[in-house]
DNA sequence: TTGTAAGCGTTATCAG
DNA sequence: CTGATAACGCTTACAA
């Protein structure tokens, strides 16, 4: 291997006024002296500055400038029995959906002092169960989930842990505490009643076989019969739900019934696998066969052509989530425990 | 709005053995009076197994099994003034590229015992200079970075942490302390030879202003005289580099110069953005114009025709930064602070 | 409104 | 190899 070029990457001088050079983090106890008060008051001028009387509170945050002085964490922690962590469960930091719900998330807490902290689930109960431990380990202040905890004693566990507990994504009917969410089984009705209205009958359904993919499957056959329409085949599958799946659930469907008018798929990758399948079959989609997908990733937009799909405002999830969340953690009471995020049906190309 | 339809969620059972009902955490304490010993022992027991005793040991174990004791992430780090967080800065959550490297991180990481928390910076000096006052607050083991950090004070203070600090992205020549990247010169040189193979001879570039794109940029002017291609048009914007901008960016370069055979996007969005773009004004893509990209993204594939472009193995990267920070962190010492991951240019539809 | 005293749960240090 | 002791930096409880 030849040697590699390397690249003048830029470098920025430093602003002005930086701290001097370091000799180790600043003790709550030398910003004390400097400001020539007890490190309680400094203590309290920082976190209930209204408890601390304005002369003394400007010679404070004087010297906490001055200082560079940054409370330790896990001392705080440590005493107080409780963290600024707010800890976020993710079964798939990949995805666009759910980094979407997190950066709605972080985007309320961060500001108001709060670090989320993602654990990744990866899919797995015994991840998750593990998961569990590490995090709560951290005595986080919050705890947020994408998605809904299944394993009961995982609900237990976080139940016990005594601080708010936020589930997200599906509108289901006891969570643990808290819950924002949109129903799954709305959004399979909207597409069931959107194949209604194109005037297709026979149609089918490619999905995952647990999880969301059931309860968009169970509302999507209940709807299809109440409209009228017949479900001919449903492909669900154990496994990921990317791109190559979607193309084989596709093969599938091909082989067996070949006068399906539109396939309503469970996720938008599944949707774009089977769309780019149909057509290099020579279907027409949506003349032969008209596609519809879940979650309004940025692929639909940019497939050709555009891909029809329920969408759903998942960074506001996370700003919901996060807001509750804050409003619980300042004190405040939430009324309603469970909030609904409606969904919208996004009509483009495929149907 | 209707009535919302409730989604029924899925719940598992909990499997046999679990946790007594939870009456706050466990402390070593309480596993030292079980197992008949000191604090100390179960300390050193669960850090240096070795350095107890067989029998004792075993003793320990059990107890720390049937109590459930998980150590307290915040007493450990204050006292050790060294916690089990590596602290990750991403500029981009949602850049799959970004998610892919971490992924490889965290597989690394976690297994050994460490928890990475991300810390977003937003492309923002002024969000990266604070963040690292509050990462560095949490006294991580080590530091990683997707990408170089710019501000030379931020480097100062990172360096001065005493922390292994690595590097991410580019291939720069003066990392604060280990880096591992791909050359962007050598992936720009790689597309101005892969356009002058296929006979082009007017070609152009569009791109971010800085950073990489800066990288990209001169890199691929230069090869392209080298080369005896005439770079026409260069278009270098200042904002994110997504979908939308690629397609402006695209507009002006159709406006000015008509003549062009080959565009060089130093970005798989842009590029995907160029390509809408130009396919919707009637050209031909490749026939009338070429277009290439960089990143690999999923879109690249997806997309029709397929995007040529770039291709790094950032989860490898992500998972090679992974393996030096171990080494690191378990006492070993790093021959060579600077690794270099090979670029690949993957030939698809679009060139 | 401010300060004193004590201790959160762990581990470094030193003694045995 | 094991244990007693003290201390990490902060905040709760109480007192002034």
């Amino acid at each position: 291997m030849s040697e590699p070029t390397f690249d003048k990457v830029l470098r920025v001088a430093s602003p002005e006024s930086e701290s001097p050079a370091e000799r180790g983090p600043v003790r709550i106890e030398e910003v004390a002296k400097l400001a020539q008060v007890s490190p309680i008051t400094v203590s309290r001028a920082l976190r209930r500055p209204q408890m601390v009387s304005a002369v003394r509170r400007e010679r404070i945050m004087k010297a906490v400038e001055v200082t560079g002085y940054f409370s330790n964490p896990h001392a705080k922690a440590l005493k107080s029995g409780k963290s600024d962590i707010v800890a976020a469960f993710v079964s798939n930091i990949l995805s666009e959906q759910f980094s979407l719900a997190i950066e709605g998330l972080a985007d309320v807490l961060e500001p108001a002092g709060f670090q989320v902290v993602l654990g990744r689930t990866s899919y797995s109960y015994q991840r998750e169960t593990t998961l569990i431990r590490s995090l709560t380990a951290m005595r986080p202040a919050a705890v947020f989930i994408t998605g809904v905890m299944e394993l009961e004693s995982n609900r237990t566990f976080l139940r016990n842990m005594g601080v708010p507990i936020m589930e997200s994504w599906a509108l289901a009917r006891d969570p643990i505490d808290m819950l924002v969410g949109f129903s799954n089984a709305d959004g399979a009705r909207m597409v069931a009643e959107h194949f209604a209205q194109r005037g297709h009958r026979k149609v089918a359904f490619i999905g995952r076989s647990g999880g969301r993919g059931m309860l968009r499957l169970n509302s999507f056959a209940e709807h299809c019969e109440q409209l009228g329409l017949e479900l001919c085949q449903r492909i669900s599958r154990d496994t990921v739900s990317g791109v190559p799946e979607g193309r084989e659930a596709m093969q599938d469907l091909l082989s067996g019934h070949t006068d399906i008018e539109a396939v309503f798929c469970a996720s938008d990758l599944l949707a774009v696998g089977a769309l780019l399948e149909a057509r290099e079959r020579g279907l027409q989609v949506p003349g032969d066969i008209a596609i519809a997908g879940f979650g309004d990733s940025t692929l639909a937009e940019e497939i050709t052509p555009g891909l029809t799909t329920i969408a759903a405002d998942t960074r506001g999830v996370g700003t919901i989530a996060g807001q509750m969340l804050l409003e619980r953690l300042q004190g405040g009471k939430i009324e309603q425990a469970i909030r609904h995020v409606p969904l919208q049906l996004i009509e483009r190309g495929s149907t």
